[in-house]
DNA sequence: TGTTATTAAATCGTACACGATTAAATCGTT
DNA sequence: AACGATTTAATCGTGTACGATTTAATAACA
């Protein structure tokens, strides 16, 4: 028996494998989503991370750094120089919330509304950069939101 | 007819949130992955990037950095640095190729080998953290790798 | 044979992402 | 009212990611 198909390592071996198959593939989707992303926003001067948030304040304006993290998933270190960021540009204003100061208040101010208009065509044109049908879609989304807690 | 519902804009807009629903899901699917990965890779000191290349190095060691470039889908400015830190770390070693002084070759020490039994445990650890069946692995994997080029 | 073109990595600047810590404000309980 | 616990952002240090540029080596060809 060589070495190579010992029993003790054939099986956690072959769980490796498996860990990078799907490890692998999400961890490049989103890297390449994120490259087919970046030539559309360009044009806007804005980052995917910062179209996200953007996504999100377009929805709902006036949110609390907290809230934004928590539809973003992510933490006020990331968010603070992103929304930093939004701010030198112009596009969002940071206030404290009077009723209680803890909170930091992020409201879109008039340019960013209007790069909604600019921000229109971008998801028709990622769309179609992606290998994908229009109803798969939903059911990707579901499988990737399911994935981690 | 109110502003809102104004028949030029609410098409685009449905497209933007369709949008938001696909590329947040793979965007915070990544992240959560990534996060969940974290406390199982510092037991072997670690991340989840420097992980994903020892896997590729426990296949087949003796890889340039272009080939690396090309299993990871990394560009040389990403992969240089992780690099030099997993040489740091004694697990690689970095050498300059006789036959062609432009690539670099990169190899596994004995400790750098000698961690794939540490990581043994990792795929199964991180199985039972993600909530998706055994049999729909597959699946999701394929469609993640033909969503984006 | 000498250029010129191409290739492979490294370097640089910008922007995430996150855990740990810090600072300030509010809450709870006495 | 007082003071310790909790909440909310910000800050800090480390490590990705990537486009653009640079450097060095090899290839191509006039």
């Amino acid at each position: 028996m060589s070495a190579k198909t010992e029993k003790t390592s054939s099986e956690p071996v072959e769980a490796l494998r498996l860990d990078r198959q799907l490890c692998f593939a999400l961890y490049g989707a989103a890297n390449r989503v994120t490259r087919l992303y970046r030539p559309l926003l360009e044009a806007l001067g804005l980052t995917y991370p910062q179209y996200l948030a953007m996504l999100v304040l377009w929805e709902a304006s006036p949110r609390t750094v907290g809230a934004l993290g928590e539809a973003l998933d992510l933490e006020s270190s990331t968010l603070t120089p992103l929304l930093k960021r939004l701010e030198t540009q112009g596009l969002v204003a940071r206030t404290r919330d009077p009723e209680d100061e803890r909170r930091v208040v992020v409201t879109l101010t008039e340019a960013g509304a209007a790069l909604r208009d600019k921000a229109r065509a971008v998801p028709e044109q990622l769309f179609c950069k992606l290998n994908i049908q229009l109803d798969e879609l939903g059911d990707l989304r579901e499988r990737l939101k399911a994935l981690a807690v």
